[in-house]
DNA sequence: AGCACGCCGACT
DNA sequence: GTCGGCGTGCTC
């Protein structure tokens, strides 16, 4: 994000020729700066050559014998350096606003309690460079004109002008974000719309959408969270189907009457258009800009702009929109705050959950946290009063919650992945013109491809994986590093020409599903199938019109999106989670499976679950059955307290890899040595253990878990144990990450 | 992470 | 003789 800094010359300033050389003594004004390294620290320049720059600039600085892109971050009043080594800046980019002191605090947090080298998170959290002029433009928006309407048939079927006004015909307005997601083209080809009078700036229209009526459950909490000045953190738990949403507009409503900001965010990228949509509806009037990871750097800036110049009421985001700085912020809301997408895994580790709640405190806004199955670290909260809980127990409107059966596959044998009672079930929603839904969390045809001879099975050359076969192009992927090739015809160990894909994926399933009821309408959803986000807003748009009988997908579907037409969700392989390597699998699937449930009998069908396991008696299910979230957390919370586990204990993982394991051990050994020379009670240093997938993309990996029942004593290891890793020397080749409150161990 | 310095092996 | 391997160390 720095280190490619666009061309912004005309507006450098450039230090004036004369005057660092001549002036005798100038006063070094001394500045720290964030430079994109992986390097714990800030470095200190000399800015008296640039008289005007200040804090929150982007700046321009010689490091080792190169140049870069860093950001300045604060003055200071003597360096440890000596003087000598102390280097002037070389420039500073004034086209954009600097960025503010709670977006430096913020980071400097995310820095110091992840763990993360201030300069990389800096980088990670900043805007995209762009030109100031094309931001400034952002909240702009354009529709078509009559005239619009008229020329564009006679446009060339492909061109960029013709593909703008189809796209506003569709949504009615777009701003300039949207429309610049739609091509590479797409600013030149405005100019040249509106210079031709067919698209216009669009003007505030009325309400499209309008407040319904709240139930008593979402009456109270609204009534307790419009009682918030200041910060305050509330975990809205509710059902799926029991209005969370309509909480979050009715708070936001009153954020924009009173001219304060409202940051909304949400786990998922596919969650996005659907939410914006709906926001979009509501508050037709209102400044709405949405932010996530997929979209351009321009269109991206363009939403930071209009955040940081408080032009924008909502701005709706992925976890990066955590960072965005909004002058007015009045409150934020974090939905489906379960959600493991709000972890970054890679690059600068860190939760946008936690972050969110830091940032709140810190501008002492109110923080609403949403979720029908909230993490056992908030429920923790929730039920230590640091939270506060307000439930959603009723559906809104008539709907009920769903019935869930399960069919225990020791009694009816699965043949293909479905069992007798599942085909019944289908057979009947298919009679009554009912839709299905199908979960399945594998996506692929097989997820193994294996010769019956000799054991022989297809595996990643770069991971220790099996590759899963795709049946449609006939290829063998693998899900971990992307690798690919064709389907060998015999095995190349025995040279068996019966080899086969073994277990099921969602393209096996939609097959078998095709042959036993070929009368059926069709669709399968999971991220092989949804190519662009205009292609997946189609597909969900087709199940919600009722054009499809059975829906085969994976989480993917599973996640905020209400299809009133299916009253059957079945869930074909749901047991290998229950008895993973992982403390967190129980509440993952308990959590998936009450989402997929949620999908069924939203309108005024009653929904029914049906779940083919091996094991019926299992205790999740139990609970899974009666809709006893609260049990099954208390029972989970329980067993972790006993185990010292999250949230009754706290980890960090640092984790290693490399070309070879050795090194990797090696090095996780040293620092294992280095924690336990420091001595902090209570904390336990296990083993150095290699991962459970050990080699991924060609490389090793190793990791090594710390512990501890408190907080304040992992922190007092944690600092200096990483101070002294930065002082480890290294094999070559070799990479360490720390990782906070790690979601996979 | 980059990048350079530096000290040992097979090439025009 | 030197091109280049990668170990080591530094970056305000």
């Amino acid at each position: 994000m720095l280190n490619d800094m666009p061309q912004v010359t005309e507006s450098i300033n450039t230090p004036l020729p004369g005057l660092e050389s001549t002036a005798a003594n100038p006063p070094a004004r001394l500045l720290q700066v964030a430079l994109p390294r992986p390097l714990p620290a800030l470095f200190d320049y000399d800015a008296s050559g640039l008289p005007a720059v200040e804090p929150g600039q982007r700046v321009r600085v010689p490091f080792g014998r190169s140049e870069l892109w860093g950001i300045a971050w604060g003055w200071r009043d003597g360096s440890d350096l000596d003087p000598s080594r102390i280097r002037p800046l070389v420039g500073c980019d004034d086209s954009q606003p600097p960025l503010p002191g709670n977006w430096r605090a913020l980071v400097e947090f995310v820095a110091d309690y992840y763990q993360q080298p201030i300069g990389e998170v800096a980088a990670m959290a900043a805007p995209p460079a762009i030109s100031a002029t094309r931001a400034e433009r952002a909240h702009r928006r354009f529709r078509a004109t009559a005239a619009g309407h008229a020329a564009a048939p006679s446009l060339p079927a492909r061109d960029v002008g013709r593909k703008l006004i189809a796209a506003l015909d569709a949504a009615g307005e777009l701003n300039e974000a949207e429309l610049r997601a739609l091509s590479s083209r797409a600013g030149p080809a405005l100019e040249r719309l509106l210079a031709e009078g067919w698209v216009e700036l669009a003007l505030p229209q009325a309400p499209a959408e309008t407040a319904h009526t709240l139930t008593a459950d979402q009456a109270a909490a609204l009534e307790a969270l419009q009682a918030d000045s200041g910060f305050a953190a509330s975990l809205l738990h509710g059902v799926t189907g029991s209005g969370k949403t309509e909480v979050y507009l009715r708070l936001i409503e009153d954020q924009i009457a009173a001219g304060r900001q409202s940051l909304l965010l949400v786990p998922e990228i596919a969650l996005t258009p659907q939410l914006h949509a709906r926001v979009a509806a509501r508050f037709p009037r209102a400044s709405l800009h949405v932010m996530h990871s997929e979209m351009s750097d321009g269109a991206r800036a363009m939403a930071w702009a209009a955040a940081q110049s408080g032009e924008a009421d909502i701005l709706l985001g992925t976890r990066l929109a955590v960072f965005a700085p909004l002058p007015r912020l009045g409150c934020i809301v974090l939905d489906e705050e379960h959600d493991p997408s709000f972890r970054q895994t890679e690059g600068v580790r860190y939760s946008a959950r936690d972050v969110a709640i830091w940032r709140a405190r810190h501008e002492n806004v109110p923080i609403v946290l949403g979720s029908a199955t909230p993490s056992l670290e908030s429920l923790r909260h929730a039920i230590d009063g640091r939270y506060r809980w307000l439930r959603l127990n009723a559906r809104a409107g008539e709907a009920k919650l769903p019935e869930v059966h399960l069919v225990d596959t020791r009694v009816f044998r699965a043949t293909d992945g479905f069992s007798q009672p599942m085909v019944r079930a289908i057979e009947s929603r298919l009679a009554r013109g009912e839709q299905t839904l199908l979960f399945i969390n594998r996506r692929g045809y097989a997820p193994v491809l294996s010769c019956p001879a000799c054991g022989w099975a297809a595996g990643c050359t770069q991971c220790t994986a099996n590759l899963v076969l795709h049946a449609a192009d006939r290829r063998l992927r693998c899900h971990h590093c992307g690798a690919e090739g064709p389907v060998p015809h015999a095995c190349p160990k025995c040279g068996n020409q019966d080899i086969q894909g073994y277990g099921r994926g969602t393209q096996r399933l939609e097959e078998t599903l095709a042959s036993r009821f070929p009368q059926a309408r069709l669709l399968r959803i999971d991220r092989d199938s949804v190519r662009g986000r205009e292609h997946w807003q189609e597909q969900l748009d087709r199940i919600r019109r009722g054009e499809v009988d059975l829906v085969v997908g994976t989480q993917l579907l599973a996640k905020g999106h209400d299809f009133p037409g299916i009253t059957l969700v079945g869930v074909i392989g749901a047991d290998a989670s229950l008895h993973a390597a992982d403390f967190r699998a129980q509440e993952r699937l308990f959590a998936q499976l009450m989402q997929v449930g949620g999908r069924a009998g939203r309108g005024d069908s009653a929904g029914e679950v049906l779940i083919q396991t091996a094991q019926p008696e299992h205790p999740l299910f139990a609970a899974l059955k009666a809709h006893d979230f609260d049990g099954f957390a208390r029972s989970q919370l329980e067993e972790r307290a006993l185990l010292g586990l999250p949230p009754h204990g706290f980890q960090l993982m640092l984790s290693a890899d490399a070309p070879e394991l050795q090194p990797a051990l090696d090095f996780l050994e040293a620092a294992r040595r280095a924690a336990q020379a420091l001595q902090v009670e209570g904390v336990q240093v296990y083993d150095v253990v290699p991962m459970r997938m050990v080699r991924r993309a060609n490389r090793e990996r190793a990791q090594l878990v710390v512990e501890s029942r408190s907080r304040p004593q992992l922190r007092a290891l944690l600092r200096p144990w990483i101070a002294n890793l930065y002082r480890l020397r290294l094999a070559r080749g070799l990479r360490w990450h720390v990782d906070v409150d790690p979601v996979e161990v």
